[in-house]
DNA sequence: TTAATAGTGTCTATCAGACACTATACT
DNA sequence: AGTATAGTGTCTGATAGACACTATTAA
């Protein structure tokens, strides 16, 4: 009994608390979810994840990512935030979850992992993840559908350059709307820090042909912000 | 060794999470926060907070809050959210951080604890808490602050009947700004589901006189949403 | 050439913010 | 009376959303 009780400070923490990320990303116009292969459940996927050890939350939040989804934290835009915590679950884990968002070329599944990405309705209907990862995976969506909003977020899941309709896209598919291509435009180049124009563009050697070209800009939240429409799906 | 890992899963947890809530009220126009004597630190004072063991991290939360401020649950309006999850600290803990709204003469400090609740100002720069708890703290006045603007979370902050100029002092009070009176109440009255008329009004007995009365309504998003000024202090 | 998309211009309803004014309460 | 606050009316500038039109690209 001493030992265990020993054992409660020491040792035990780790084993308690883990770290479950939803990475999200956008492809062939759907928005898509990284899963990987639960080895508990035949046939079964869970949101990739780890155990708290003596790390900080957010290192090993950066860790899952890494190894499950190929995704360095240097590397291009990225955006990692916690969710919230839920628990303690059947098995008397507490999970710490996080949201992060990656452009789909930057995103590659970890084969030792047998990482995968799903679209997220064909996810859901299936129920293929169990009830508490799902549970984490409509927080992170709504999280992410309420950033966009007033956050420069939606940037993190295009390709530099990229055109200012590659970025409407983006706002399209998580929102699940169809949005005015020219109210659009204007009020992204309207939101000071947005997106900045890519002059970058192959001197004069190459006529440039099709849409303008942008980069992302240095500001993180948007003034004004970019408002969903009222008749927007949930 | 086999007691100790065997007590890493059913025993340990509890003593490696808890949940450490930041109470935060209005009274005399200022922000307030409840706080109670730290045993470990001779003078210091902490937020309330509670091990996790088996219950729901939900359920924690308004443990402390009845036990530390006196606040059950069904009492009254209340808004109880989770913050976000620390960790880990120093001593191997996780911390999940949760924010409460509390009513000035709903909250009755718990003498067993030895509670109190701090004026806001007077806390930051006499450095009362520790690291941690600042830090929680902080971040508990920015979601509150940010959710006042589309959530109707401010009618927690007055009694009921309240008048517009009392809900407005909440929102002077939390932003740390004075608000257009005639605009201010436009808007509110402008959006469905925010305050309700209060009819209750003693019948033709007593001659009504002073301001308006209004109670709480039914919506809890607001819509337009009621945007704090540009020039608002962080 | 036709269809689809990118981009510009412009109009209108709505809302935030400012100001002027009246009414009521407290001293 | 005089001051402070509650409440109403109204104006102006900014923004969201809609529509019309031109330019460019791909079949």
């Amino acid at each position: 009994l001493v030992v265990a009780k020993e054992a409660a400070v020491t040792v035990a923490t780790p084993v308690a608390v883990t770290v479950d990320v939803a990475v999200l990303t956008v492809r062939q116009g759907r928005l898509g979810v990284l899963a990987e292969r639960d080895g508990t459940t035949a046939g079964g996927w869970r949101l990739p994840y780890e155990s708290v050890r003596e790390r900080d939350l957010d290192a090993v939040a950066a860790s899952v990512l890494e190894s499950a989804g190929g995704v360095a934290e240097a590397r291009d835009a990225l955006f990692v935030e916690q969710l919230r915590t839920y628990g303690p679950m059947d098995d008397g884990r507490i999970s710490v979850a996080y949201v992060a968002l990656v452009a789909e070329s930057t995103l590659t599944p970890s084969s030792v992992s047998s990482g995968r990405v799903f679209a997220l309705d064909d996810l859901h209907e299936t129920g293929v993840l169990d009830e508490a990862d799902a549970r984490v995976l409509d927080d992170a969506v709504e999280r992410v559908r309420a950033k966009l909003e007033y956050t420069t977020i939606a940037t993190t899941l295009v390709v530099e350059p990229f055109t200012i309709p590659e970025l409407r896209r983006v706002y399209e598919t998580v929102w699940s709307v169809t949005l005015h291509p020219a109210n659009f435009r204007r009020k992204v180049l309207a939101t000071p820090g947005f997106v900045v124009a890519d002059d970058d563009d192959q001197g004069a050697t190459t006529v440039r042909r099709g849409p303008d070209l942008f980069r992302r800009g240095t500001a993180a939240l948007l003034h004004p912000a970019m408002l969903r429409p009222v008749d927007a799906e949930s």
